[in-house]
RNA sequence: CGGGGCGUAGCGCAGCCUGGUAGCGCACCUGCUUUGGGAGCAGGAGGCCGGCGGUUCGAAUCCGCCCGCCCCGACCA
């Protein structure tokens, strides 16, 4: 391919609307042009490394087994009122009515279409296992696009189904894809970690997350310092600490505390540090309220509360619940909660003692509060949002927190689909049962961008070599020498020879016009043909990711870049 | 959805406070000179100033409504 015939306009300045460093950087380097809110354009070179995940992902599926199909975007919506969807996603579907007021989605993925698929083509055992995925753009009306490919709104991934008979089956499908994945990411040169995850509010299975390292990821992980932990911060569930020495417990005491309804005022006039302080967060699930306890300093981790009521919906006190059952908002405190309150506490508070609380009255705490002599705990559960320099709950190391993209996200389904979906196959013993399933993602689109943030400097991309849109640039570093561009046409004919995917920056500019976009687009290896060197019968080559330069005789230099992309990572 | 910011030429911005009919850099076109790390000079083209409405003799500028985009946060793969 010719620079000069390329549509890939690069941008002299950072476009203003860019922030993350793969955004800016896709965006300068002609890779991809916004359209709207989480909506993009991709070009040539965009396309050309979308093409190559594609083909990763597409080898390491169907080395697994895996067949791949394709299915619709647009959706009716019967089957995903069916399994509650259409109520649960909310706002995230994008909704349509078409001309016969017919209710449509844009797919958001496609469970509800590979189902009934199979269910209606595979009735019998002697079927399965069957793993059906495809390459598809998806949609989410996210409340938030931001960061360019990182959350869009329409996004390109790779979505796999899989049909198993039993449990034990599914697990074995499962691990194909959990192997196949690691094959995919490695090959794609991330650098990611895996982790067990939350497993959403629909509860149950077993799923896990690959998630690139990021400095912009909205993701967070944490993992012991001495790398034998790993969890979302959202699954992660640390060590307790030691309990409190109880032996010397001091008294309850009323405290005047006027206008310290937060624990920061509270803290603040008390002068003393958050963690002797305990929250007490009041919420509701089935008509019953629960009053849980953390440290002042800490949060608590909604999710996992959801988790052990689940299916039974949890939310917070309003306003008005507050003054419904005689709380004062700010007050609130454990002591002498009516008995059919459940009082949960983090395992954190069993490190504490002498609390200072609310006093459930207004400008009022208590000091002293202790639990067993003050006040009930009837559960202790992991309930506090994890943090910085908690511990390890295998070995007590210090666990660190990390930021991280998800690029890929596998569960085991059970029947959370073919149940509703009443999709079911005859078993050996003619008994009708519901598909075990599986389901498997991994986000195209995502990738780019992961690997844009973790393959950069402030000159541009430094893509590896796997996912280069092209291998080598060969650089006529002076359009209008005669000798130069023969042989910069000949090495880049050469190199095409060797099979390696060059691209020849033939335009008509300046030298540094050209350097200056190879490094910005981020081809793994240069070769630069000019006046200079042709006159010694030499041409220069660079390697992008170390910025190391050698030169090499004219009738060695297509073979000079080979070695060197062999080099390169 | 809450909070903040921004919409002026393809891109990056100034002008707005203090109304008088739009400017700078880059990119683009022509010519000359240049030509190994984003060239110089000269000339040129390009904008219903996000949209609608209002105030005014007159609105990019003041007021109102709407739309779009970005950032932070809600908790979303």
């Amino acid at each position: 391919m010719r620079l000069s015939r390329l549509f890939a306009p690069t941008l002299r300045e950072d476009p203003a609307e860019a922030e993350a460093p793969s955004h800016r950087l896709l965006l300068r380097a002609g890779f991809i042009r916004q359209v709207a809110a989480g909506i993009y354009t991709t070009l040539p070179l965009g396309l050309r490394i979308v093409r190559r995940i594609e083909a990763i992902v597409r080898e390491e599926m169907d080395a697994s087994g895996a067949q791949e199909i394709r299915m619709p975007i647009t959706l009716p919506a019967e089957p995903w009122k069916a399994t509650g969807r259409w109520q649960l996603y909310g706002d995230l579907l994008f909704r349509l009515t078409d001309r016969h007021g017919r209710e449509l989605l844009l797919g958001p993925t496609q469970e509800e279409v590979v189902t009934p698929l199979v269910a209606g083509e595979l009735p019998s055992y002697r079927d399965l296992p069957v793993n059906l995925y495809q390459i598809e753009w998806k949609y989410r009306d996210e409340f938030r696009p931001r960061y360019g490919l990182l959350r869009g709104r329409e996004f390109l991934m790779k979505d796999a189904y899989s049909f198993d008979r039993d449990v034990e089956n599914m697990r074995g499908s499962y691990q194909l894809m959990f192997d196949a994945y690691r094959r995919v990411f490695d090959r794609c040169g991330l650098r990611y970690v895996i982790v067990e995850a939350d497993p959403g509010q629909i509860g149950g299975g077993v799923n896990h997350e690959f998630m690139a390292r990021a400095e912009v990821g909205e993701d967070l992980f944490v993992e012991c310092e001495n790398g034998d932990y790993l969890a979302d911060t959202e699954a992660a569930t640390p060590r307790p600490p030691e309990p409190a020495d109880r032996s010397d417990l001091a008294p309850l005491e009323v405290l005047d505390t006027p206008g310290t309804p937060t624990i920061e005022a509270l803290a603040s006039l008390l002068a003393i540090p958050e963690e002797r302080t305990l929250k007490c967060i009041l919420f509701e699930a089935g008509g019953a309220t629960l009053a849980v306890l953390v440290p002042g300093d800490r949060e608590v981790n909604e999710p996992k509360l959801e988790r052990l009521f689940f299916p039974t919906p949890v939310r917070r006190f309003e306003d008005e619940d507050f003054a419904r059952h005689g709380f004062v908002k700010g007050y609130v405190g454990p002591q002498g909660l009516a008995g059919d309150a459940v009082v949960l506490a983090d395992h954190s508070v069993l490190g504490g003692k002498d609390w200072v609380t609310g006093a459930n009255e207004a400008d009022r705490h208590v000091s002293g509060a202790n639990a067993g002599r003050d006040f009930r705990v009837d559960r202790f559960e992991d309930l506090a949002r994890i943090r910085e320099g908690d511990r390890c709950p295998v070995d007590g190391g210090v666990l660190r927190i990390g930021r991280s993209i998800v690029v890929g996200h596998i569960y085991q389904l059970g029947t959370k689909y073919s149940e509703p979906l009443e999709a079911t196959f005859i078993d050996e013993d003619g008994g009708a049962r519901p598909y075990e399933m599986g389901c498997y993602g991994i986000g195209i689109s995502r990738i780019v961008a992961a690997a844009a943030e973790q393959h950069h400097d402030d000159a541009g991309l430094v893509w590896p070599k796997a996912l280069a849109p092209f291998q080598a640039v060969v650089i006529l570093a002076n359009h209008d020498d005669e000798r130069a561009r023969t042989e910069a046409e000949r090495i880049y004919e050469e190199l095409r020879q060797l099979g390696v995917e060059a691209l020849l920056d033939d335009r008509e500019v300046r030298g540094g016009v050209k350097f200056a976009d190879s490094d910005l687009i981020g081809y793994p290896v240069q070769v630069v043909v000019g006046k200079k060197g042709v006159a010694t019968g030499t041409a220069d080559l660079k390697l992008r990711s170390t910025g190391e330069r050698s030169s090499a005789p004219l009738a060695q230099v297509a073979q000079a870049a080979l070695d060197l992309l062999g080099a390169a990572p």
